[in-house]
DNA sequence: AGTGTAACTTGACTTAAGTCAAGGAATATA
DNA sequence: TATATTCCTTGACTTAAGTCAAGTTACACT
């Protein structure tokens, strides 16, 4: 698996973006997708008001793009390079005449996107949660069980863990101090360290 | 596409499930996956204290569990036949051979999880809003586009429209109170009439 | 180290939305 | 047609969470 990335990376092409750059514009022609190589990308709708509305950012490691290349022939969103970025572009083309003649290739993408399925079902149940709190415990519980240590190191700003939960910063602010305050956790800056994980379960009703 | 549905159909083996039976546990292993032919299929998942919390229904034309399949061993929900129900069920071990020997029926796994990718994201989009009316003038919106008509006809209880939106019903009922007398939805029933389609993009902020 | 900016926290206040309880439709069942 | 059940609505009330405004703290840069 490991090697089969390594032979699907060679399949791509080397593209480098700077600070701010924008990758494609919503409405853009979906003719290939990308691979994080380093630095992060953000995407992001425009809503009635041309207001930026962040939909989600990607890491070293993630592919993006590859629903819509698959499916559909425009992007529905815009994606641009918060820092300096280096990708690799896989034209539409390419990957499917890969895909038809080598099926661990294909089977590289299917299990590529079930992965992306499950993540997003599971961030679906997390904003289903009706209380800011719940979502937070939610969060946290998650984190505590992939990265397998009691300290969790956020790797965004509190703004945007908050918009991920569905609420805003002051919200998040007052909830992660009441949480310290019920001795679930600890929170230090960016780290914030789980005190009570079994309480923390109870939150989730 | 038409017909490759239909050939990739001929892969599953045909079984019947009566009201409130249960097709899978949370825990068991995912050997495969299915398609509904007739009936409903509702996936959910207990809590804490042993509360059933509904994910999602399946209706003919469903697949379901295949993200499962594709990259977990266990199923992490469960999965109960709504009314008298067909489904197709179809073998990892089968499924895995063919799409390794016919390219498009991977595609056609591929382009089915991408489409699923695409909508799961959209249900993230709509519960980031922030109120509850926002949330349901995006899914009126969207009912409206997808059926051509004026008219939209929820095909399920209100209840449920209501957590798919991430409220409760008396809520709902109150929002669509509210819109009909700001004229920009007519309610009878399930029926809801879209009268200021305009208005009701410019509450999406 | 000093200064400036961005990130985060806190307080006071307002509004949205949930809870509980009751009552009406609508639909199914006898 | 009566009766039961499920579904939906409404009212009174409480609580959660958003807004606005004012501070802190942390960090980045000369």
């Amino acid at each position: 698996m490991k090697d089969l990335l390594t032979d699907i990376k060679k399949l791509g092409r080397i593209q480098a973006f700077g600070k701010d750059e924008i990758l494609f514009n919503a409405g853009d022609s979906a003719n290939g997708f990308y691979y994080v190589q380093s630095g992060e990308v953000r995407i992001f709708r425009m809503d009635y008001q041309g207001k930026e509305v962040e939909v989600v950012r990607l890491n070293p490691g993630d592919f993006f793009g590859e629903a819509v290349v698959f499916v559909a022939d425009k992007f529905p969103a815009f994606a641009q390079a918060v820092m300096n970025t280096k990708t690799l572009f896989f034209s539409k083309n390419t990957i499917f005449q890969h895909i038809d003649k080598d099926p661990s290739i294909a089977r590289f993408f299917i299990s590529l996107l079930a992965r992306k399925c499950i993540v997003l079902n599971k961030r679906i149940e997390t904003l289903e949660l009706r209380t800011v709190r719940q979502r937070l415990a939610q969060f946290i519980l998650s984190q505590y069980q992939e990265q397998k240590s009691e300290v969790i190191v956020l790797n965004m700003k509190k703004v945007e863990l908050a918009r991920s939960i569905g609420t805003i910063s002051e919200t998040l602010s007052r909830c992660l101090k009441q949480m310290q305050e019920d001795n679930l956790i600890e929170v230090h800056g960016r780290e914030i360290r789980v005190k009570d994980s079994v309480k923390l379960k109870q939150e989730l009703l």
